[in-house]
Order: structure tokens, then sequence, then C-alpha cells
DNA sequence: CTGCTATTCTATAGATTTATGGAAATATCT
DNA sequence: AGATATTTCCATAAATCTATAGAATAGCAG
């Protein structure tokens, strides 16, 4: 009576190892974080994920074969995205399931957490400390994925640059440093640096796509200074350069905190 | 400072692959879906599969190195099973995901669900009928997968064996089938024949690996003619062979179930 | 139209994967 | 110990994957 069961079932197997297809090549799990960050154009992913191209753009085309990611042409450029949040969603669940079985990347991310604890900041309790105003966000991601969206209220300073601003950052509060994820070095790298300096630092459990799945508020574009010492305007989307946190002050007035 | 932050980023995402190694040939994913019903034997997995004795063995070595089956030697034999509970929940995730973004599969589980709607019943709805006992709960995958673990109280009936034993069940009761979660098409199949014999019968929300994770309540190795006209006695966990289900009241009494 | 730029397509050499016979290893049974 | 059964290891041919150079394509600015 039924054609085959038996086609239909490999048949879905074999759909399923469409998207395997793209996680069996680490570079291509590389693209896809980075896109679970934010947009970006082929050159740029390439350089970030230190391909040629059209290496590069050979595996997009895979990923895109897969319909993990989209595409979204401007004039000449193509800016590539996750298709989805479940995607992001899944490369999460993926890096849980590598640290709860493979002894190695729990190894790895020790050898980083050298500072000893790997203790992290809930969400909900930096959300409290951030309306408190007793704590120091920072985004260490590069600049372009802090503008595709960031936590509200924090400072952008990419880990290359944390050591140049340190002066800027008030030691008499802690900080809260957070990146793309769970798996991600930058955060506890930058934590690294700050304890060396004296401060009191930790990261945010997980990342920015994992606050984001969370249904929490996020921002975009550059907060010019914010919480400087005198608060000034919104204008929260504005494209504008202002890279540089010139006064961070312990002062962080909710409001766009939830 | 670092010896190289690079290094050990591309060193994470390796590990990750390994991961994505397992996932990418459709017949190693068959295998793992099949361990997250309950430890086996390669020759058994095999044969399941459709596969060679070495070639299975071959897979299962892969799926070994990256850790997400375990071993147990009982004699000559080797069991495989899934490793944790986390690597059921991933395979769950990722057919999620394969739903989400591939239209292939959606197309295959509607071709499967021709009988129109394809409403499957909660859990919480089908402890509480369970309950009132005004619910059939049939288990429809092979004997050695519902010995491994099953709902209290469901019967066993293969689903190449459902139109042979159609007469034990009671037309009056709507019937639930479950089988190995939401891409298994054992199930809807199941249902489809059901309907076609005047029967209600709806599908179960996934299969059991969710139902575990979810943290209800299992039962192991044969019920002997649970539910029967006379309710008879405990026993649970024989081995007895009982495959038939002679008598399939609509009385099922709670106590098994929570 | 003519460059110019960003990206994709095509071709290819080298590495890897797959399925599978046949040998080897391991445990059990006489 | 020898025979048997289950599983893994080894070798191999065919298929596939990877990175990349070079050519082709498409939007844009003159």
């Amino acid at each position: 009576m039924e054609i085959s069961i038996e086609s239909k079932n490999t048949e879905l197997y074999e759909q399923l190892a469409r998207i395997g297809k793209v996680i069996v090549n680490p570079k291509r799990i590389e693209l896809l974080d980075l896109l679970c960050q934010g947009e970006r154009n082929v050159e740029a992913l390439a350089v970030t994920a230190g391909l040629k191209i059209t290496t590069a753009s050979a595996h997009l085309q895979i990923m895109r074969a897969a319909r993990l990611v989209e595409i979204r042409r401007e004039g000449t450029h193509v800016y590539y995205r996750a298709a989805s949040e479940e995607v992001c969603r899944f490369l999460s669940v993926l890096g849980e399931l590598a640290r709860d079985r493979l002894a190695e990347v729990e190894r790895i991310m020790q050898d980083i957490a050298i500072g000893g604890d790997t203790e992290r900041v809930s969400r909900t309790e930096l959300l409290n400390r951030v309306r408190r105003g007793d704590v120091v966000v920072l985004d260490v991601r590069p600049t372009e994925e802090y503008e595709a969206g960031h936590i509200p209220g924090a400072y952008s300073i990419p880990l290359e640059h944390l050591e140049a601003r340190l002066d800027g950052i008030n030691p008499n509060v802690e900080v809260v440093a957070y990146c793309r994820g769970p798996l991600c070095l930058l955060a506890p790298q930058a934590v690294d640096i700050l304890r060396k300096r004296g401060y009191r630092a930790r990261c945010l459990e997980d990342g920015m796509p994992e606050w984001r799945r969370a249904g929490l508020e996020t921002a975009a574009g550059v907060e010019d200074k914010p919480h400087t010492e005198n608060p000034a305007q919104g204008d929260r989307t504005a494209k504008r350069r202002s890279r540089e946190v010139h006064t961070v002050a312990s002062q962080a007035e909710g409001g766009h905190a939830r």
C-alpha cells in the first residue's frame, strides 16, 4: 500500500545530514557563529575567519544550500545572516553538547580561565545590578558586532583595545564582560586582563545570542558615550562613530535595561 | 603574552566539528536515533539500519570517537548506547531545526500524515486522560525498544503488526500512538491506518526520548497484558514474552502514570 | 559603453570519507 | 586447547570534500 516507508525514512535522515554537512567543517562553524552576532558581507567574514574570499564564498554557499543562512543584496555587496533564531539556538546546543561530552573543550575553557574561578554572572543578576548601577558592562566583541546589537548600556571595548582603555574604567565597580557566547574566549580573556590590573571582573553567562534569545532588550548602533557624568540624550540608533568611552562612571542609571 | 588566542579558538571549532562529523552521515544519525531509544548490540543496529556489520561497526567507532556513544561489554556482545541525555536532546534540536529550515522535511512529514490534521496530543493531556481512562496508548516501535523503556500502561504493537491486531483495540476510545520522536514516521503511519479503520486516533507530540527527558515516568520490560478485563498483578520488569495484547479494555486505571 | 568592485562559478590537485571484503582479536563453550 | 561467535582492524576502490587560482557575472560610477 505504502510506496516505501523505508525510503521516506532514509530521505528524512538525509535531510538532517544536510545540516550536519555545515557543522562538519570548523570554519563553517566559525562563520555561523559570526553570523549569529549579526549580518556581514563576504569579505568581512573571510577576513575575520582567516579565509580567502573564494573559500569563504564556497563555505557560505554550502551553508545557504542547507538553508542555515540567508542573504541580502545591497548594491554589489552581499550580506549574509543566520536564517533564524533557531539556527543560533542550535549552535548553542551544539556548544553545550561539546562541553558536556568532550573533555578537550572543557580543558580549553580552563586554559583560558586562568584567573581561577569560572563563576559567571547570570542575566537576571546583571539586569538587577545594572539597575542599581553597581556594575559596568563591557562588550568586548569587535565593533561591528557591537553595533549590530548589544546589551543596552554596555560599553564597546573590543578585546584588543582593552589594555589601552583601562584607565577609563572605574576600579571601584565590578566589571562584567560578555562576548559571543559560552564558548567564546573574548570575555574570559578580558576578565583575565582586568583582574591582573586589580579590577573585580567576571564574565556574563553565555553571550549576546543567548541574551537576545532570552527575550531581553538589545540596543543597536553606537550609544554615544552612555552613562557619562552628564547622561545626555537618546538617539540610540545613530550610526555616528564615537568609539571611545571617555569616562566610565560608576553611575549607571536604569531606563534602557528593561 | 598569550601563546595564541587564535589557535585556541580554532581548536575549539575543531572540537565542535568532531560532533558535526557524526551527523554528516545519514546512517550515523539513524544509528544515533536508534540508540536514543535504548541500548543495542552491533548486529541488531546493523540489521535495523540496513548496514553490513563491518560498516555499522565503523560508524559506531566514529560516534565513539566523538564521545556521543558509549559501550558496555557483555560476553562477546558489545552494547552501544547514547552517552547521555544531552546527546538525545541534541538530536531533537537537530530535528526541530531541520523541520524549521528545510521545507523538504516538512513535505515528507505531510506526505505521511495523509489523514489530514497533524494535531498531536500533548504529554500533559495524555497523562490526564490516561488517568481518566478514556484513551488507549500505543507504542508502535519495535518490541526491543518498547522493552528498553516505554510509557507506563502503553501497549506494544509494532507498526508491522498493527493491522493484524486491530480487533483487540476498543473502537470507542481514542487511540494515541507514539514512537521515537517528532521525526519518526511510525506513529503517524499507525494513526493513518487506525483512522482508515474508523478509529479516532492521534499522535503524541514527540516520542519516547522527549517523554523521558521531560522527567516523566517510564516502564521497562514487558507489561504482561496490562489493563485486561482482570487487571492482575505487577511484575513489571519481567522479561517474559507475552507480545500479544489480547484485550484492550477502555479501563486504564491510574497508578503508574505519575 | 567602460572600467571597477564584490561575489560567484569552474576546474583541479590533494586529502578525506565511505562501504566492504578479509584478517585479526576477544570471549565463550566444549 | 580447539571451535565458534561477535566485533574490530586493515586495505582498498570509488566517491566526496577542501582550498584555491582564474574566469565569469552583476551592480555602480563615470
